[in-house]
DNA sequence: TAATTCGGTAACTATTGGGTACCTTTGCGC
DNA sequence: GCGCAAAGGTACCCAATAGTTACCGAATTA
């Protein structure tokens, strides 16, 4: 038992889903893993995302570039134009996340029962 | 693009993950699949977490119950026994978790910068 | 001249996360 | 008898976070 709290201490679990476990930031990442092209702008986030404000919108895509998960790319035009898309490393997450969709799919009924 | 639009809407994630994304509920989920006999008492868990406040356990096995994904069993003694364990449900989550996990190991540096 | 687009931020309020103290019943040491 | 510890929680309170609304800038559109 002394090896499970040495491994517990070591778990990354909790570090790693602080950056992406919030109520938003994985279905930003499902879009932009959706995408065509691989790329999204602002406010076409925020047409799928219809229930998220503008400040949480942007305050998730904040975290998901400081956790190198998203890049944020700025055109200097007028209007602006700033393009979001997933980073190598958001790409490599995406299929432990579409496994865990999948589950949730599967198991939505057993979980989700109120 | 309209298809995304309907998928996202489908997308059961955020239902899903909000049941086990939070702070402490992870945790659990490793301990108890960590556990040799598959049970653990409430203050054994509480010794491995031990920066987890009595009431924020207390708390998330509750949700984790109410979740279907562990099972409460109460032995009517004094002092009170209480036993936690996986569900069939909790345990069919469990390999997901260890991908994500893994996915956690490899990619801690790249993501957990601060 | 007024309205709209685009990607935000500032100021505020509502909701949640979390800490401390306390409860219950029983057995133990003295 | 007297006080204390153990078990698994709950009540009360405060701080941190989630979220809403209003507003910004310059430029095109009506």
């Amino acid at each position: 038992m002394a090896d499970i709290k040495a491994e517990y201490l070591a778990c990354p679990i909790r570090q790693v889903v602080s950056r992406f476990g919030d109520k938003w930031s994985l279905l930003v990442l499902f879009l932009l893993n959706r995408s065509d092209t691989g790329v999204l702008r602002f406010n076409e986030i925020r047409r799928f995302m219809t229930d998220c404000s503008q400040k949480m919108l942007s305050q998730t895509l904040k975290n998901l570039e400081q956790s190198h998960l998203v890049h944020r790319e700025v055109y200097p035009e007028v209007p602006p134009r700033v393009e979001y898309s997933l980073t190598d490393t958001g790409k490599s997450l995406m299929p432990v996340l579409t496994a865990l969709i999948d589950w949730g799919k599967e198991h939505f009924d057993e979980v989700v029962t109120d």
